[in-house]
DNA sequence: ATGGTTTTGTTGATTTATGAACAAGACGCG
DNA sequence: CGCGTCTTGTTCATAAATCAACAAAACCAT
């Protein structure tokens, strides 16, 4: 990864976190470039020369978190089941802002839900048991959308409710979930 | 006051965080200027483009603060004694980070404690009731010798020990004796 | 002391951010 | 509808920050 100047990962940074600031305080739609660059501390201009208008910073936001996500799976399918949820969940606690902002938020353009949950689908690909026999009659497109949109209503739920469980509770229960599913 | 370009003070603001924040975990004379950079999230080189050197930029540090206590001081001065003092310790306590920092460390080129009094005296010049006569036999420097010293030494007790009551109420109650004694 | 390593200041070429200004759109309200 | 105001996107000249490289100090263990 080419390293980025300095200065762009700052200004960068301040911006998805100053549209995570203010979605948390009203309607995506009703938050103005001024406003971000404000929240910022950046000039309004700038913010030009990263991203083509608010929408498209939005989408890069999301897009980064999901990259981030998918990255963490790689190095992750060497743990079993009950372990290898841990480092997701401890994730989501991390950027908990943002989670349950854009789990909350019904004007994210192109549902924000629906991008996870595609993500978290073509990860279990791989994760499917067709050794064992035990999922021979079922075919991927079931098995995928089931496990999926479990793992993403379990999210949405845990996210909503302020965490109740800690991370690592959380992951070793829907890890072993999942194991019996894939 | 002509407004400074953001890009000064962002991260001039990095620098001073930084330097606060590394004084806590080691002497001043053990950090240096690539942990200041580092730490800052800046270019060693940019450092250079705002002081001479670490001590530079702790001096300023110290100056910056000094200032802002003694532009309070001009409005303050329309407040009677027992209100006075609030703001002060607000900022106290706003910048708690920095003072007991800067309290506790012995190495604290020109010694803060020190500079802090001389500010503190000379905001005290003013204060000092010629009017009643009930200061009459009292000189000057008595005067401001002992209610700086008493007023910095409440300071000092008051943040070394967390702040055991809120800014209100110690201020109040020092408000109280500073005017006895003035 | 001495040789190796770290830290310090400085430099120069380059990239990024700034502020201010502008025209064009969108918005709301009387 | 039309008018004023706010927002957008873009431009330009300029200022600041960056990175990499360098020589000189300062530091430290042998």
């Amino acid at each position: 990864m080419a390293k980025v100047d300095r200065r762009i990962a700052k200004t960068q940074d301040a911006l998805k976190q100053a549209v995570i600031g203010l979605m948390t305080e009203k309607k995506f739609d009703d938050i103005t470039i001024q406003d971000i660059a404000d929240r910022a501390n950046v000039n309004r201009g700038t913010i030009y020369l990263h991203y083509q208008d608010k929408y498209d910073l939005l989408d890069k936001l999301i897009e980064m978190h999901l990259n981030e996500l998918d990255e963490m799976g790689e190095w992750a399918c060497e743990l079993d089941w009950t372990d290898a949820l841990i480092p997701y969940f401890e994730y989501f606690e991390k950027n908990y802002l943002f989670f349950s902002t854009m789990l909350a938020s019904k004007e994210a353009p192109l549902t924000f839900r629906t991008r996870l949950l595609a993500a978290f689908m073509e990860g279990f690909k791989g994760e499917i048991d067709r050794d064992s026999g035990k999922n021979a009659e079922l075919s991927d497109d079931v098995l995928l959308q089931y496990a999926g949109t479990a793992y993403v209503g379990i999210i949405e739920w845990w996210i909503k409710n302020g965490m109740p469980y800690p991370p690592r509770d959380v992951a070793k229960q829907v890890g072993t979930l999942l194991g019996r599913s894939l």
